[in-house]
RNA sequence: GCGGAUGUAGUUUAAUGGUAGAACCUUAGCCUUCCAAGCUAACUACGGGAGUUCGAUUCUCCUCAUCCGCUCCA
């Protein structure tokens, strides 16, 4: 089968209403996207297939939902804003990226440094000295960006730099400043595990392939708190779960793998990291980053806010701050993954090629697409079926074209069930049903169409 | 951020310095009724701005957006 391209794929998605441009009628905003109401009906059967899997069904599992606007301390002790406020220049010649300051260092010997000193500063003494590029040894420099990951905004109506506040650049933090929280009022022991969903927003410096980058986006994160020793145990059953939830979402096996970092490319903080990756159809890409964080950020926060987060172990006696495994992964990323794994032009038997998405059954935007065979004699019995099975799952409703059209229409968005309501409906409560991956019909009592579409919609981890 | 390409209805596309034609899709009516039927209608487009010109969708510039590659992504 032919590789499924990202242009084709970000037409069908407007299409169908999954995904739409942000302000399109504005001419759009950068890498801003919208989902639509199939989108959003995907995206939360995600999450939820997500919540259900970490949260509800693990023992020693706890959900929470904090703030995306926090106190900026908490990123001056995780590090984000340091590492993110680098003046940054570019050659415009060999197009090589530096540090302003440090190509002053360099420069001069370590006689300035350019520390604390304005861009304006620093081009102008870069600019004057004719400071060389390390690269290539021309003098011909881009101005200096100040770089910076975190969005800021303002808190409260003046805007001066006291109230400046940040946009959360991930959900992790917001647990790691709650773990003494959680862990007391829910008693929880080691080992045990915060989860949360929630929006993120970096202003990464190239962002793109539709919704596989952008600069809003949200994360599932979940941080699994652990005695320390114990870590790498973790980190591998985390590696093996993360991989089967996947695939229990109906990802083909072949469009996933491992990819373990190495040494020198692990940040700073972490132990081990391994990446599963996706097929995408601009290639291979992370889609979920499990990662051994050792004991990093609840130390860091013990020592910013002079709070004890240590844990004293009721066996043991022993106080120790719990070290942490990480597996995160991106909700528009998955979304991403699960369309295009989803997606199929199939060539039937006849000849004719018809638009399939292949979703599972409980991810899919409606579950049952209700049919009345005419227009006249059976949209009233239709309409109430509609409106008895709308109180338990998403149903959808087309009474428009013939029959097969309305198949089609229902394959094409994923639909795993349609129903056609016909004379037999009206004089037996019989419905038939049909099966989008198999197109096999059978018939049904409308009391029995309920148990047979939950039992057909489950997602078994 | 750099380089390349692109931008005409929801989608795929045609033509043109004198404001656009189609197919599919969608909607309505008739007929039909279990896998994209037919007939009759209807709706819908030159990404935005400026310039050149009597006149610009077409030429020029700027801008916005997307795609591809590089770079980047504690």
């Amino acid at each position: 089968m032919e590789k499924l391209t990202m242009e084709k794929l970000v037409a069908y998605c407007k299409q169908y209403g999954f995904i739409f441009q942000g302000s399109e009628i504005y001419g759009g905003l950068a890498n801003t996207w919208d989902y639509g109401p199939l989108g959003k009906e995907l995206k939360e059967n995600i999450k939820k297939a997500w919540w259900k899997k970490f949260i509800q069904e693990q023992k020693n599992s706890y959900g929470l939902d904090a703030a995306i606007l926090m106190n900026p301390s908490v990123w001056i002790a995780s590090g984000h804003v340091a590492s993110f406020s680098d003046p940054l220049i570019d050659c415009k010649y060999c197009k090589t990226r530096h540090r302003a300051d440090k190509l002053i260092e360099e420069f001069t010997g370590g006689e300035e440094t350019g520390d604390g000193w304005s861009n304006e500063k620093l081009e102008t003494f870069i600019k004057e000295k004719q400071v060389a590029c390390p690269s290539c040894g021309k003098n011909d420099f881009t101005s200096i960006r100040q770089f910076n990951l975190l969005f800021e905004t303002f808190m409260g109506v003046t805007q001066d730099s006291s109230n400046k506040v940040y946009l959360r650049g991930e959900t992790a933090q917001g647990i790691f400043v709650n773990f003494n929280n959680v862990q007391r009022s829910q008693r929880a022991k080691l080992p045990f595990g915060i989860g949360q969903i929630g929006k993120a927003f970096r202003n990464e410096i190239t962002p793109g392939n539709f919704i596989f980058r952008t600069r809003e986006f949200e994360q599932m994160e979940y941080e699994f708190f652990c005695k320390p020793g114990t870590d790498l145990e973790w980190f591998d059953y985390y590696k093996t779960n993360c991989l089967s939830f996947l695939k229990s979402l109906g990802l083909k096996a072949e469009n996933l793998r491992y990819r373990d970092h190495e040494k020198e490319e692990l940040v700073f903080y972490s132990k081990a990291t391994t990446d599963i990756e996706y097929n995408y159809p601009m290639g291979w890409g992370e889609l979920w980053g499990i990662a051994d964080r050792t004991d990093y950020d609840l130390g860091v926060h013990q020592e910013h806010s002079k709070v004890d987060m240590t844990y004293l172990d009721p066996e043991t006696n022993e106080k120790y701050l719990p070290y942490v495994i990480e597996p995160s992964v991106g909700v528009d990323r998955l979304f991403l993954a699960v369309i295009s794994d989803a997606y199929e032009e199939e060539t039937l038997e006849n000849g004719e090629t018809r638009e399939v998405m292949h979703l599972h059954p409980g991810l899919a935007p409606y579950k049952v697409a209700v049919l009345p065979l005419n227009k006249k004699y059976h949209s009233q019995k239709a309409t109430e079926i509609y409106h008895e099975l709308s109180k338990y799952f998403m149903i959808s409703y087309d009474d428009t074209g013939s029959i097969g059209k309305r198949y089609r229409r229902a394959d094409a968005i994923g639909t795993p069930y349609a129903i056609t309501i016909d004379d037999d409906t009206l004089n037996q409560e019989t419905v038939t049903l049909r099966n989008r991956d198999t197109m096999k019909q059978i018939t049904l009592k409308i009391d029995e169409i309920k148990e047979y579409v939950e039992n057909n919609t489950q997602i078994e981890s």
